[in-house]
DNA sequence: GCCGCTATGTGAGCTACCGCACGTCAATGC
DNA sequence: GCATTGACGTGCGGTAGCTCACATAGCGGC
């Protein structure tokens, strides 16, 4: 860990206005969020809301047949547990750490009175709240029209604009579950991918080798999307 | 047309505290929507929220390459333009009327204003949200995961539930355009549904003939949606 | 009652992905 | 170093849904 996390790594967190971030530090609890942990179970009680700094979060359903897919995936741009202003304290998808790192914890009481003050964070929070609808429904649409490689790409694309530096650290299993689709086929999909030397995979480690090709290869999805929520939430701060 | 619709034919207004609803009385306009008229074009600005009666409004995206999939209807449960409050008056999705009825027209304007005042109308158009990313999440899930069987059953009981009393108005075309199939796609799996005399099919014009039949072919998502729905709004009136 | 249009049915060939059943190979513990 | 274990690669048959191409059949307008 090369410096302690800030509240302002996450991007919600940092667009708020000065003194509504102010009032909330004392409770903005830093936490570490390890690979593969649940932040909360379809059906339980949400008791906080996670704005992640260098972690990920998949939002993601699990059919009866054991099947699971990724609905969205939360980032530093946003957060975790929009049902909190929302009105329903209960999510139907579950809530999985699909990258580790350092994220900040609100307790649901907070956050919630803050909310009903109407000020920056609810128009903030309501703006999010939009943002993730539209990943909510790019994913449907991918889901019914591309391939398995283009989602892969996309996949890939959406997880490296979140976090630049690190190589993306995933077994294929986990990708998988993720994309709604079998092992084996995310092993053939890769291995296209690192054929056309877009990719080095390596034990649960991808490192992307020529990011322009993996934009070349995905669905529009990717670009539509990134174009929607560039409009709807703040731009990430210059470093 | 029997009897003029009222306002609390939809659920939402219906389920709102009565001097809200007084108050917005006086803005709230009758209209009839035609069958395959679109509300707003994809990127366009929202001037008005619907609140549909008896008629159901599909929203849903089109890809580049001209495919289309329904993300999610909307009916008396609910109501078209929830980018207005959330903060964003543009949508990324497009609006179409799929079955022709009544709704109520309110300003933009006059819905943010109410809204603003953090009273019953706001609590329950941000459940109301929470409701259609439910749907936007499982339309993600079915459309990785379940056969095209299942989904046509899904959309007929989804439609029935909406509007009990009329046979459903649609030509094959269109309900491809639905579940983001392709027409001959359709003409096969609703072959097979009266095959099994669920439906009596009479160009554009079906007629469900066992509803239980019906859930019994199709997937979980119908019941699971259903269920998370039921939990987040007001039940419908008795009658 | 006829024409033309749109909606619906049908089929042949193709591709992506699934399910299953293996083989193999890198890391970790002893 | 050596076994064990989890992660990855591969192949084969099956099938749902796709593209393309064409046949038929309700229904309105005249």
């Amino acid at each position: 860990m090369p410096t302690a996390p800030k509240p302002t790594d996450n991007r919600l967190l940092a667009a708020l206005p000065p003194e509504v971030l102010q009032r909330l530090a004392p409770d903005l609890q830093p936490v570490h969020l390890a690979l593969g942990a649940s932040l909360y179970a379809p059906g339980s009680k949400l008791q906080h809301a996670y704005f992640p700094a260098t972690a990920i979060v998949s939002l993601h359903y699990i059919t009866e047949s054991g099947a699971s897919t990724e609905i969205a995936g939360v980032g530093n741009e946003g957060m975790v547990g929009v049902g909190l202003f929302l009105g329903s304290a209960s999510m139907s998808s579950a809530a999985m750490v699909g990258t580790a790192g350092s994220a900040f914890r609100l307790d649901a009481r907070v956050l919630r009175q803050e909310f009903s003050q109407a000020g920056g964070l609810q128009s903030l929070l309501l703006l999010y709240a939009m943002a993730l609808m539209a990943q909510y429904g790019q994913n449907a649409v991918c889901n019914r029209h591309h391939s398995v490689d283009e989602k892969l790409s996309r996949w890939l694309l959406e997880t490296l604009d979140r976090n630049p530096e690190q190589p993306v650290v995933i077994t294929q299993e986990l990708m998988a579950n993720m994309l709604g689709v079998r092992r084996e086929s995310v092993t053939v999909a890769a291995g296209k991918l690192q054929q056309a030397g877009c990719l080095s995979y390596r034990r649960g480690h991808i490192g992307v080798l020529d990011r322009s090709a993996l934009e070349h290869r995905t669905c529009e999805c990717y670009g539509a999307l990134k174009k929607e929520v560039a409009a709807l939430l703040p731009a990430p701060r210059p470093r």
